[in-house]
RNA sequence: GGGCUCGUAGCUUAGUCUGGUUGGAGCGCUCGGCUGAUAACCGAGAGGUCCGGAGUUCAAAUCUCCGCGGGCCCA
């Protein structure tokens, strides 16, 4: 009885899949996987939690596969590696989302919709994919428990990130101030700034050159500053003007048709001046400091400090404008800082609608965009402005609605992240990072420059500030726990409260100092801070239990490249913050997926690949194997479902292919490994050939692994399977398991190719875990019961060193390329493989030929020659003047030369050999058994007839046929396959019937 | 506009860190061969301004600088 499972030549893989998925639901393989490695070192790792209220992308995939393998790969290896899903389910994204489908366009609407409605909206709308999520995971085969996530929404989560803000708060980092932001006027929000990113488009401005008078004690006369700027409203703000300290700046009498006048500006810009100009004076910016200049508008009120003086800074550049820059607090964010720094005034004519307040009567109401032709009529009336044209520049625009966006000061609370700028950058000592350029490259340099975290949002669907403020004397309370938040209200807090907006809202606190009424900041936070307290908030510390100090800090992330200002930014500040230190110690960056002609795939762009399709039509396995091979995870990856059905032709097919060979013959033989035991250094030196390159590539693949070099590894593993097992071992040894009767060479071959893809079905299970878990199943559980029940519960295989012979695989490698050499000059000679020949001499130095003698078999065998010979270099010439010979160097000391002439019996012995081919191909077209008999009958010349008969032994036992007769074509026998060939210059009928 | 990164045959890529024979593979194309595991494989051929330019060097795909193009991040 044979012990395995006869196999179909080719694998249906996607049925396999679901096969396998189904035995792995049905023995809970995965999390068997996990608790059998309880009490081990643990791997840690952080899932980076997706938002499942859009479909998941092909770069999401690629995330979590690349996940899986890493995880798979490290729980083989021993490590008790949890996995808990997560979900990101606050922000901005998804209320918009919600927004679309209300139709609702401002905060305002949402007011009126109601925000408990609209939360329960956004709630809702961050599971509306969650199936498709959770199908398109465990599809793709990544094991990750999504029975019991993280999700940042409940109150369990909320309740921790209060509790680290709190931790924040008490350290004094968390403070008010304002922030100039990119704001949206029509939604009345402030934007991210990768939503601002999004939105980017090369528009026309303004390009006004503004002059400012300067106010001189003895006036002769007026003497001007001249400024550029595109957005000519923002000069209704106007506090200062910026020159740098150290450049030359010249004063220039300036000739124009009607008059002249003198002009102050940068010298290096002088070619903004219109007509002619002489110059009066030379100076360094720093003199003007400190000057004063007439306003340029009397409208708008300017509060706590001074203003319009000219100040000096080094942010101001000379390769536009004229080297004098308009600044005004609420309209920039250099401008508000360099105003906060000299301590000027402050000022804003513009409410958060984007309209001009009553301060400005000439243009209150008037959306500030809407009002540059009126300023510049206005300028014009005031003989203020140099001079106009238009400006061609990228400016952001809200990516929802349009509109232009504007730099506005908001009141924003911050977490001093400036101030734990060294903490951040010794905690980023401790991290590996993958690729390690990325280390002090960009996210080094991004936290040397760290600026404080605007934490909050003036929104409504997530993580509510949890910061209170005593309307009587103004005390600021920030709450910790839920506990902390009962015991304070003043009103009664039930113990289920969701702690969104709006309930959060409707709960009033006692103040401490006052005893007045505590109100709640309105403000949520920012999702992303959300996603930097996953390392603890999923386990709901400090409230629940101690998992976190066993999960901390995590030994790996991964996400894309994206992330490096946002996840792995936020894990890092949030951990630096509360406990300083490092929250992950390996983060791998993995690249994005562009579509077919190199751009980025987006919704917009309808260029997004439906994954669904390439798992029903190419499964689970060739699409991971594609990812792994493609490249550096790193890099970006060009997605092709051609390239995609290519890997899998070549390496899953081939995979199959070679166990598909073994599982045939197996069965045929009732090969039971169990039932044999020969040590490896009794085989052949084909058989250790294989186990030594077997053994070198577990070396190769764990090293790669570990240095996160997932596509070498990969690349290594395939190389192995297709060129050494597949098209070397297999190949060569083919006939070996042939031999039908007892045969300890024949059991050797099998028990060899048997541990073989035993062992590499476990060196490929973290990468294909579909494919490997259904060979294991098939040529492991099948023979013994004992076995463990799957692949993915096995441990990793490592190295035998003992059984790596590198001198072996460096004469095996000798081999292979006399062989191509070989076959080189055959081809060059005209004469096919098929055809004998006498003999081959390899003339080399003495090494070479006692590396290379034993093996001498396989070069007879694949040259196709009766004899090899080894000669000695010196005897080179010889040969060289010998006619018979072909030569063919190899490399420096070795020449192969090849005996070309023919007699009779070659002749003979080549013919037969192309019968028995061209019946062997017969046999195919039928889809005989392999162990199918058959008859023989033929046609042919006298030649064909003298080799028949002398080789029909050999002839017999090559097709197993039990006759051979010469017979006339004949059309009346309805059993028999026959066809015409032409061999040489040969006409010869062939027929078979099966027996 | 700035930072980081990538750019090698029609396509996918190795080699670049650590400079050194004639820049290797695969897909596709042409010709030939092998094959009862293989939709696979082997041999030969066609196909390269190694993105461009400059520099360092006896020697540059590789190191340096300046550009160009893609990607990401930031403005």
């Amino acid at each position: 009885m044979a012990y395995f499972r006869s196999e179909a030549q080719r694998a249906n893989s996607v049925k396999l899949e679901e096969e396998t998925l189904e035995l792995w639901d049905r023995e809970k393989t995965f999390e068997r996987s996990v608790a059998r490695r309880e009490g081990c070192e643990k791997f840690v790792f952080v899932e980076g939690p997706p938002t499942a209220n859009g479909l998941p992308h092909p770069g999401h995939i690629l995330t979590r596969v690349v996940k899986d393998l890493v995880l798979r790969y490290k729980t083989m290896r021993g490590f008790y590696v949890e996995r808990k899903a997560g979900w990101d389910t606050h922000g901005l994204p998804v209320e918009i989302e919600v927004e679309k489908e209300l139709g609702t366009n401002s905060k305002h609407e949402i007011e009126e919709y109601g925000i408990e409605k609209f939360n329960q909206k956004c709630k809702q709308s961050v599971f509306r994919y969650e199936k498709e999520w959770v199908n398109a995971t465990k599809r793709v085969g990544f094991w990750i428990d999504m029975d019991s996530p993280y999700i940042t929404f409940d109150n369990d989560y909320i309740e921790s990130v209060w509790w680290s803000l709190k931790e924040i708060w008490k350290r004094g980092l968390l403070y008010k101030g304002h922030k100039v932001v990119p704001y949206c006027p029509r939604c009345e929000t402030t934007l991210s700034s990768h939503e601002v990113a999004q939105g980017y488009e090369d528009v026309e401005d303004p390009s006004i050159y503004v002059k400012f008078k300067l106010k001189q004690e003895n006036e002769s006369e007026p003497l001007y500053l001249l400024a550029w700027t595109t957005t000519p409203w923002t000069l209704l703000g106007n506090i200062a003007l910026a020159v740098h300290p150290l450049h030359t700046y010249v004063k220039a009498r300036v000739r124009d048709e009607a008059k002249e006048e003198v002009i102050i500006l940068a010298e290096a810009r002088l070619d903004v001046l219109e007509g002619e100009y002489e110059i009066l004076e030379r100076f360094k910016g720093k003199e003007l400091e400190d000057m004063k200049y007439e306003r340029l508008f009397e409208y708008a009120k300017i509060e706590g400090g001074q203003s319009h003086k000219v100040i000096t800074a080094d942010f101001v550049t000379l390769e536009e404008g004229t080297g004098v820059v308009h600044i005004a607090p609420a309209f920039g964010e250099v401008d508000y800082e360099v105003c906060r720094d000299k301590k000027l005034g402050f000022s804003q004519p513009v409410n958060s609608e984007g309209r001009f307040t009553n301060d400005v009567l000439p243009l209150e109401g008037i959306f500030v965009k809407d009002a540059d032709r009126r300023i510049i009529e206005m300028m014009k009336q005031r003989d203020v402005l140099y001079k106009e044209g238009r400006y061609l520049h990228s400016y952001p625009f809200c990516w929802r609605c349009g509109s232009p966006l504007l730099y506005y000061a908001r009141e924003s609370w911050f977490i001093a992240m400036k101030s734990l700028r060294d903490n951040l950058i010794a905690n980023n000592e401790k991290i590996n990072w993958y690729p390690s350029h990325l280390k002090y490259g960009r996210f080094g340099n991004f936290i040397e420059n760290i600026e404080d975290w605007a934490l909050s949002r003036e929104r409504f669907w997530g993580t509510p500030l949890n910061i209170w403020i005593c309307t009587g004397c103004g005390k600021g309370y920030c709450v910790g726990s839920i506990e902390e938040l009962k015991d304070k209200a003043k009103n009664f807090v039930s113990n289920d409260l969701d702690l969104h907006r709006p309930y959060i809202d409707e709960v009033v606190l006692k103040c401490d100092e006052c005893g007045g009424e505590m109100r709640r900041v309105k403000d949520v936070i920012d999702c992303w801070y959300d996603s930097g307290t996953a390392p603890f908030a999923q386990w709901h510390y400090p409230y629940e239990n101690e998992e976190f100090r066993q999960n901390f800090p995590a030994d790996f992330i991964t996400e894309a490249i994206d992330q490096t200002r946002g996840w792995f930014y936020s894990l890092l500040a949030v951990s630096t913050a509360i406990f300083d230190a490092p929250p992950y110690l390996n983060v791998l960056s993995m690249g994005h997926i562009l579509d077919e002609k190199g751009v980025k795939m987006s919704k917009s762009k309808g260029n997004v690949v439906d994954i669904t399709s390439i798992f029903d039509n190419e499964g689970a396995d060739a699409l991971r194997w594609y990812f792994f091979t493609s490249g550096p995870p790193s890099d970006d990856i060009r997605f092709s479902e051609h390239a995609i059905i290519e890997r899998q032709k070549k390496f899953l097919n081939t995979l199959w292919n070679s166990y598909f060979f073994f599982v045939t013959y197996a069965a045929i033989d009732e090969f039971n490994p169990k039932e044999k035991e020969i040590p490896v250094d009794k085989r052949s030196a084909m058989d250790r050939w294989i186990m030594s390159r077997l053994n070198s590539l577990k070396k190769e693949v764990i090293g790669s692994l570990e240095r996160f070099e997932i596509h070498i590894a990969a690349r290594k593993a395939e190389d192995f399977v297709i060129d050494d097992l597949s098209n070397w071992y297999i190949r060569r040894s083919r006939r070996r398991f042939w031999i039908a009767e007892e045969n300890f060479d024949k059991d050797c071959a099998y028990l060899t190719l048997y541990e073989v893809l035993v062992s590499l079905c476990k060196l490929l299970a973290p990468f294909v875990p579909f494919i490997t878990e259904h060979i294991y199943q098939n040529i492991v559980r099948t023979v013994s019961e004992d076995e463990l029940e799957s692949v993915h519960l096995c441990d990793y295989p490592s190295p035998d060193e003992s059984l790596i012979e590198t001198e072996l695989e460096y004469s095996m490698d000798l081999v292979s390329k006399l062989v191509e050499a070989g076959r080189r000059v055959r081809s060059d000679a005209g004469i096919k493989i098929r055809q004998p020949l006498k003999e081959v001499v390899v003339v080399c130095g003495k090494g070479k030929k006692e590396k290379v003698s034993s093996l001498a078999g396989i070069l007879k065998d694949e040259l196709n020659v009766r004899e090899v010979k080894f000669k000695d270099v010196d005897l080179k010439s010889e040969f060289v003047a010998a006619e018979e010979y072909k030569q063919v160097a190899v490399d420096e000391d070795t020449t192969l030369f090849l005996d070309i002439s023919l007699d009779k019996s070659l002749i003979e012995e080549g013919l037969v050999r192309d019968l028995v081919r061209r019946i062997q191909g017969m046999r195919k077209d039928l889809d005989l058994e392999y162990t199918a008999k058959i008859g023989i009958i033929y046609e042919g010349d006298e030649e064909v007839k003298e080799a028949v008969n002398k080789f029909s032994d050999y002839i017999c036992e090559e097709t197993l046929a039990v006759s051979i007769e010469k017979e006339k074509p004949s059309v009346k026998v309805g059993q028999i396959y026959e066809k015409k060939w032409k061999i040489g210059e040969k006409e010869v009928y062939l027929g078979i019937r099966k027996k």
